[in-house]
DNA sequence: GAATATACGGAGGGAGCCTCCGTTTTGCAA
DNA sequence: TTGCAAAACGGAGGCTCCCTCCGTATATTC
């Protein structure tokens, strides 16, 4: 009387316990590691079949493990303060090195789908940046993706300092302002 | 009565031919494809072991095919602007995808011996960066590093977007300035 | 034209990516 | 409980790339 769709079945133990041995997996591996897929498998004591019937892509993978501080960032993102935001994404990179993941799929341009998490924290960052342009704080000619691709391009790559990025963002950000 | 070095002999032709193609190669494999090396051996029509010999790292090839762009930057540093040296070196990036890999090894403090290539790069970018300081242009904490840093955030790495980073260049520059 | 220093080519071993499918486990109903 | 089909597992296997090593080919020199 109640299930008109099939046949809802409990997902399986297995199932759910091996996801999470992924995930605390991918973490160590990408943080360290030279980040191969093969490692997490392994490091999670899981057959490589497995990791790809979890998460069919690289992005997927990075994506489920980086939902976390995605979710925080957003949160952050309440308060409306962008300068103060995009300290603390920078924070939040330079300690956490994968974090960086993230925040890519928001500015791939082709990306085959948009995600729900870089969903979010477009949304996020837009709206932020709509007020301090609001409010006259920010050169309209900026846009949310511009943001991040400073967040990005600040903390990514070789050369990277995380002692250095924001000092860097620093000058950027007298730079945002209008006039 | 002149030659006192055991035995100068005269580099073999094909030696030299094989160079020419492995670089042309470099140059269209780097742009488009993967950048796999296997490729640039296959384009140029020739063994992975001659590759090999005559580029012992990937690095020493991207050193190689790119050491005319430095040259390039080199020369326009000598005019002495830092503002329109960073934009035309930005420019440089944003059309030769690859240009990035001839700012890196300045970058990367691990590297295990600073080549020469990018020794000049660093005194070119250094040289104008104390002068910008000298004139009162540029906000002193800045060092040269930080400038190639921000150079290479704004070209390098997924999303990043040539058309966008013009403008995010002068947002930049526009907070170089002290006081 | 021969000798020999020099360069060439590619086989081969290691590793990672990803797919495919036979085997095992699990939830559910009888 | 027991049985069974759906769901999940694991890893072999085919592909590509990395890099080394060494037998073969060739340009220079005498």
């Amino acid at each position: 009387m109640c299930k008109l769709t099939p046949k809802p079945r409990k997902p399986r133990a297995d199932q759910i316990r091996n996801r999470e041995r992924l995930l605390e997996a991918a973490r160590k591996v990408f943080r360290s590691d030279n980040g191969s897929l093969e490692a997490v498998a392994r490091q999670a004591e899981v057959g490589i079949g497995t990791l790809y019937r979890h998460f069919p892509t690289r992005e997927a993978l990075f994506q489920a493990v980086y939902a976390r501080e995605v979710a925080a960032l957003e949160a952050q993102a309440q308060l409306g303060e962008l300068a103060a935001w995009m300290k603390a994404a920078l924070e939040m990179m330079a300690t956490k090195g994968g974090m960086v993941a993230a925040l890519e799929p928001v500015l791939d341009k082709d990306a085959p789908f948009f995600t729900e998490q870089s969903a979010r924290m477009g949304a996020a960052v837009g709206r932020l940046r709509d007020q301090a342009v609001a409010a006259g704080e920010l050169r309209p000619d900026v846009t949310a993706e511009d943001l991040m691709r400073v967040l990005l391009g600040l903390s990514y790559g070789p050369g990277a300092d995380a002692s250095r990025s924001g000092l860097l963002l620093e000058v950027f950000l007298d730079g945002l302002k209008p006039e």
